[in-house]
DNA sequence: CTTCAAACCTGTGGGC
DNA sequence: TGCCCACAGGTTTGAA
């Protein structure tokens, strides 16, 4: 996500928008207002700047509100030439005065969306009101890690499912949480009360150089849909150590990797370097 | 209030 | 070759 906002900076900071069109019905399905109101509020308006906090991106107007999207599974933000033929997932395009490259919004598996929100002050902060609920991310200036620390043995959880709750730490989904357990050591089923404050401090510190790293590769593109807003992948996924690696040696141990159901989707952990806390099944 | 699982979605790929 | 099903992901929703 960070590398798309470093696209959206780069590519249409600055610009006024001369038109903008949206498809389809879920595009828009946190814009309570409808297409109408998002096409005539943004049209005329000027982008001036692109943030990010944890897997939101915003793009703030000159008029105090801002254009919030979040890309789900497999949205994309991407740059073309004005008029080049629309892709078969396009979702919603925007033009802009000075007739240089449109900005389209595509979106394969629909769990993204895109909005138009306030901004409100959050912590020192502005941030778009519908994710004022959303915690700080470990790349953010006023990030706190013992407080983020504290916020994840606050709960009453296995630690992996702490690490993916966006209101504790944000920015982690299941790739970063399996790599960040992997690098501290943890198995992801360990309670949170059994955590000490030195081993959340570490994992937190694992997870931080995790995204640093997979930020410097231009990102972790496991998918083809996971490009920038120029359509290139990211080369972090080779540098993967656990997570799609089941069955392949643990690269510091040599034990097999193993793979198990979560949530709906898989954990990935080295089962001598992460061995599973005694009281968990 | 906290925690959890289901629902949302579509393209891909393995098994038969 | 073609069909079916499992799977991938993040967030919201509603239930417990």
């Amino acid at each position: 996500v960070e590398t798309v906002r470093a696209g959206l900076q780069r590519w249409v900071v600055g610009r006024r928008i001369k038109s903008v069109a949206v498809a389809g019905e879920r595009t828009l399905r946190r814009h309570v207002a409808g297409a109408d109101d998002f096409v005539a509020r943004l049209t005329g308006r000027r982008f001036a700047a692109a943030r990010r906090r944890g897997k939101y991106l915003w793009l703030p107007l000159d008029d105090g509100t801002s254009l919030l999207a979040h890309l789900g599974m497999s949205g994309q933000f991407l740059a073309v030439p004005a008029n080049a033929a629309a892709g078969k997932h396009l979702r919603a395009r925007w033009t802009f005065d000075d007739d240089g490259p449109e900005l389209r919004f595509h979106d394969q598996r629909t769990f993204g969306g895109l909005a138009l929100a306030e901004l409100v002050e959050a912590d020192g902060t502005l941030v778009p009101s519908t994710i004022a609920h959303i915690a700080r991310d470990p790349m953010d200036p006023g990030f706190d890690p013992d407080r983020a620390v504290r916020a994840l043995r606050s709960r009453r959880t296995e630690v992996k499912r702490a690490l993916l709750d966006q209101t504790l730490v944000s920015g982690i989904g299941n790739i970063y949480a399996d790599e960040a357990l992997w690098r501290a050591r943890l198995h992801g089923t360990r309670p949170v009360e059994r955590l000490t404050r030195a081993q959340g401090t570490v994992l937190l510190a694992s997870a931080t150089e995790v995204m640093a790293e997979a930020l410097r590769a231009g990102g972790t593109s496991f998918d083809s849909l996971y490009v920038n807003i120029n359509g290139q992948s990211g080369y972090f996924e080779r540098s993967l150590n656990v997570y799609g690696r089941g069955d392949r040696p643990c690269r510091r141990c040599g034990t097999p990797i193993r793979r198990e159901p979560f949530m709906n989707r898989s954990s990935y952990f080295c089962p001598r370097c992460q061995p599973k806390p005694r009281s968990s099944r």
